[in-house]
DNA sequence: ATGAAAGCGCTAACAT
DNA sequence: ATGTTAGCGCTTTCAT
């Protein structure tokens, strides 16, 4: 009866004056539903989780705005589990989305395989995969669908312009050695050069972990053992703002002497001087398609087959490049 | 028995073989504990919430991760629960903290009074508060702590630098207007040109929203309507770092032309050119600390008063001022 | 229209 | 040492 009213319940019909005293009750009591009982009986949690690698890095936070913005007045709220892009860490969100706290979630992940998700998948959370990590075809086979911008053709478009303005000592800043959007990047980077008869310097690729401090030592270090790069290309724009303030400290000048080109368009790559050229992700505009989709597998309304869907990228012309 | 042994429940005795034979099960079946069956029974869930107002903000993620970094390791997980910076929703943040998700919470609010908290401490969620909103003394009859920096000092500080440095016509670019941590800082600017005898333009304070763009337009409108200054104190980096662009726009020079001063020190405001003079408030540490109380509370290990902790703050001279 | 009760999956007390 | 069971707070079916 009490939960009829309290959940607004169609099929029940109860009488005005006994409603209003059910809820005279409630505020009297300050009675509040106890969402674990309630996640027990009902099987349904209207949880939904956000699985990112780093909290601090405005394009996971991005995204998870734009989560929470397509969720909200559906029924559901997001939560935000931070991995610290840790293997270790990343696993245990599994654990976490196995204990039953949501219905669904979206994960961005640098180290987990696809089989990884299995556990999660047969406990019937619905995943959305947000990246190229979980993409081999057998992912098809799953109800998982994922969300992923064509790396190789966005780092390739980076660095073909670089190469159209003239440059010919290009570096890069990559991610986290042996990681997929590392590869990925790594290979367009490759593939620019291959186009235009460029040889690759193995010397210029260096590794970084997609924060300032990352592309900040990688630039000092590019700049200390090739000191005649004339540009470089980094795999988030955390880290090419972390070069271009190594590159200002040498006493150099962007992009006159050194090009830079980022990844990512996080809200701050306008802001720096001179602005970052970069490439764009439209990460909230991310997070919202992967809610929709998480949401029509909760709604069963999508297919029992992965889908994978490319979003679109776009080099963001601006002043350091 | 089967939960003895998952729950290494120290009571009881189980043979070697019989545990491996449990542990073997659980292997095969891919068993994981539900929560929220586990969390009914217990009342208790090991989860943490850090309730946020604004997720993109890297004060506010640099602080959740000093939380997690704490209470790893201390059994508890954290959820991460934006509010948007709006008032419905802190609210409703409020409502989720009651429905039992998790054990206890630290909250950073813009517009929650101290009464609202109430229904949550009755709920037996411990509490801690981040920010000067909720420290009225009446918080002190209650099991909740408070966390908080002397906004009026720090905004004093910077401003009464300025002056030293020889500005007399400063800007502020505040908070929301009417929200504690808005007043606060005014309150220092005003003591600021009080103790020098300097009056105070009402023209030159102008709201913000803490957000890049908010300081930016502020910064225009400030040029526009009194072209004489030469100052800027903003109430967050965020804000700071959106001025420094419309000083570079109008094409004047930081610091020559126009002195900026922010607030946060948060990890890009040392990136952008000029590196930002700053109100450093040590954010990772500040969410340790209040992870720290959180877990004392928890553990019964705390007054049932609530204790309020001042933290340090510290004017960071870089370029920009 | 309302009341009664089963049962979600677990833990912990109790019985064997 | 192991098996049994009550009950956490809720939803929903069934009986009245």
């Amino acid at each position: 009866m009490v939960s009829y009213v309290l959940n607004d319940n169609p099929n029940v019909k109860v009488p005005g004056d006994t409603r209003q005293r059910i809820l005279d009750a409630v505020q009297e009591l300050g009675y509040v539903t106890n969402t674990a009982a309630r996640n027990l009986r009902t099987q349904r949690t209207n949880m939904i989780a956000v699985v990112v690698p780093d909290i601090t890095n405005p394009f996971h936070t991005v995204f998870a705005r734009g989560v929470q913005r397509a969720v909200r007045g559906q029924g559901y709220e997001i939560i935000i589990y931070n991995t610290d892009r840790n293997l270790n860490e990343e696993h245990i969100s599994l654990r976490f989305l196995q204990q039953g706290w949501v219905d669904g979630a979206i994960i961005t992940s640098l180290h987990l395989q696809p089989e990884d998700l299995l556990p999660v998948l047969e406990k019937h959370i619905a995943l959305v995969v947000q990246g190229p990590n979980i993409m081999p075809d057998c992912v098809e086979e799953y109800p998982l669908d994922s969300l992923y911008v064509d790396d190789p053709a966005a780092a390739e478009t980076a660095v073909d312009y670089l190469i159209q303005q003239g440059h010919t000592r290009i570096g890069m800043i990559a991610g986290k050695a042996g990681t997929p959007p590392r590869l990925r990047r790594e290979q367009g980077y490759r593939q620019a050069h291959y186009d235009h008869n460029l040889p690759v310097d193995e010397a210029l690729i260096l590794d970084g972990n997609f924060k300032e401090e990352d592309g900040y030592h990688a630039m000092h270090e590019l700049l200390k053992i090739r000191p005649d790069i004339t540009a470089v290309f980094c795999a988030s724009d955390l880290m090419a703002i972390g070069a271009l303030m190594a590159v200002k400290e040498a006493e150099l000048r962007v992009p006159d002497d050194i090009a830079i080109i980022g990844y990512d368009d996080i809200p701050i790559a306008r802001l720096v001087s001179p602005p970052l050229t970069t490439i764009a992700q439209f990460q909230e505009a991310m997070g919202e398609r992967a809610a929709e989709m998480l949401l029509a597998r909760l709604n069963d309304e999508a297919p029992s087959r992965g889908r994978r869907e490319e979003m679109p990228f776009e080099l963001v012309k601006r002043g350091s490049a």
